[in-house]
DNA sequence: CGTTTTGTTGACTCCTATCAATAAAGGTGG
DNA sequence: CCACCTTTATTGATAGGAGTCAACAAAACG
């Protein structure tokens, strides 16, 4: 059986400052949830019945219209904490871009049990903050820049997150060939910006020698400084 | 001498849940000060020094590039909380867009008398949960909606956010004429668009009746319903 | 009352969206 | 394993919405 003392995430995720027994408590109240690509994990507006840590995978937040229009308002990575404590509603629909794993919680119990753990809290008040301060700077990038900016931006981040958990060396914490998990229109929804202007934008950087598209889901950044200047 | 037990936002900020004793220590930390319209707080980049919770006034969080483009990234309002607790840097510019009084306290002290005082803690946790949920509906503004759409969802939040902290009567907490704390420039800033298009999506929302413009900057609406259906 | 700042309006341009046609990749079943 | 079909991505042509440049108008300020 899976257990938290054991979990692959267990010292990056928020329960990474918890004691062992702390820990126990949490193990007792959380279940492991395996999620294929696409399937999706809680609906906007929905009640908000459940939180999770993702242990493995990728997994999309993202508002929509009426009308269709979707923007993606955040990626969720391994280690990174999914849903809405204290709160009645989730304001987001969840759905795993690959297949994940995530430990999930009755949001109920995580809200009791985190009332009566402050480090717990702390470590949740953290990584809110952190994310605000991401999402804030994403803002910029969907007020302000150009289609090519927001793409070489995109490249950028992606090729700090999607450095694989077994990394040893954080100096060397970039990668330069990126297997993406996103399709074209998933790039399109995170950039706020049409598949066709995506599909474009990438043509345009792989012409002038910035990357190169080896496959589909593929990217190798071969003049990271170029990208870098051209991310605005 | 100001006092944070007469403080007129005592019930509304993040000190709310505090004992008599925890605001007393509270306030021995922290000291109130004043702001002009146009003041700047905190510069964006710079270490974080201090944090604040708005008394009166409104200010602007702002992020942008090395080129003069900007983009608002947050709108605060009076008992809103300022700064980046627990982080290294101000990720962002503050600026005050009204003559204002904000309560400040050294990061390094708020940060210690936090760790000592969960429930202040689970409030700030609580209110960080509930500005990154109104960011990323703002993304979806951002990423997705036309000049016409995003002004008038500009509007209608504003008319929700600008009450005065004296309406007793929560159930009509809307108003119909909006004195506005911002220039053109600003609203462009907050809705990642230039003043030239804010100007004439004003015009033609006052144009379509919609919507009357009897100052530079106040508001009234006057389709409250046919503005809502132009928020997308 | 003149000067400066802020906002409006017009003409024009440019970037991105839209519509449409291929092309390539991926999946499926024989 | 390959033919067939579906999905995804690329590319082209065109249109439209917002940006840019510029002139003017109206407040705000001293």
């Amino acid at each position: 059986m899976d257990s938290c003392q054991t979990c692959v995430v267990r010292n990056r995720a928020i329960c990474a400052d918890l004691e062992f027994d702390e820990v126990e408590l949490l193990n007792a109240i959380g279940r492991r949830r395996t999620l294929s690509a696409g399937e999706q994990l809680l609906w906007e507006g929905e009640d908000a019945v459940l939180v999770a840590n993702v242990i493995e995978g990728v997994l999309k937040l993202s508002n929509s219209m009426e009308d269709g229009r979707e923007q993606i308002v955040g990626l969720v990575y391994p280690s990174d904490f999914i849903g809405r404590p204290f709160g009645a509603t989730t304001p987001y629909g969840v759905e795993a871009l690959t297949d994940a794993r995530v430990c999930v919680f009755a949001r109920r119990d995580f809200d009791n049990f985190a009332r009566q753990h402050p480090r717990l809290e702390h470590k949740l008040l953290e990584r809110t903050l952190a994310e605000l301060d991401r999402t804030r700077a994403w803002m910029l990038l969907l007020g302000r820049k150009s289609a090519e900016e927001r793409l070489a931006t995109f490249l950028l981040e992606i090729s700090q997150r999607l450095e694989p958990v077994t990394c040893a060396d954080p100096a060397n914490s970039r990668h330069d060939t990126i297997e993406m998990p996103f399709s074209r229109q998933q790039v399109g929804d995170v950039l706020g910006l049409t598949i066709e202007t995506v599909s474009r934008q990438f043509t345009k950087l792989k012409r002038d020698g910035v990357i190169d598209l080896p496959s589909r889901r593929a990217v190798e950044i071969l003049d990271r400084e170029e990208l870098v200047a051209r991310a605005g």
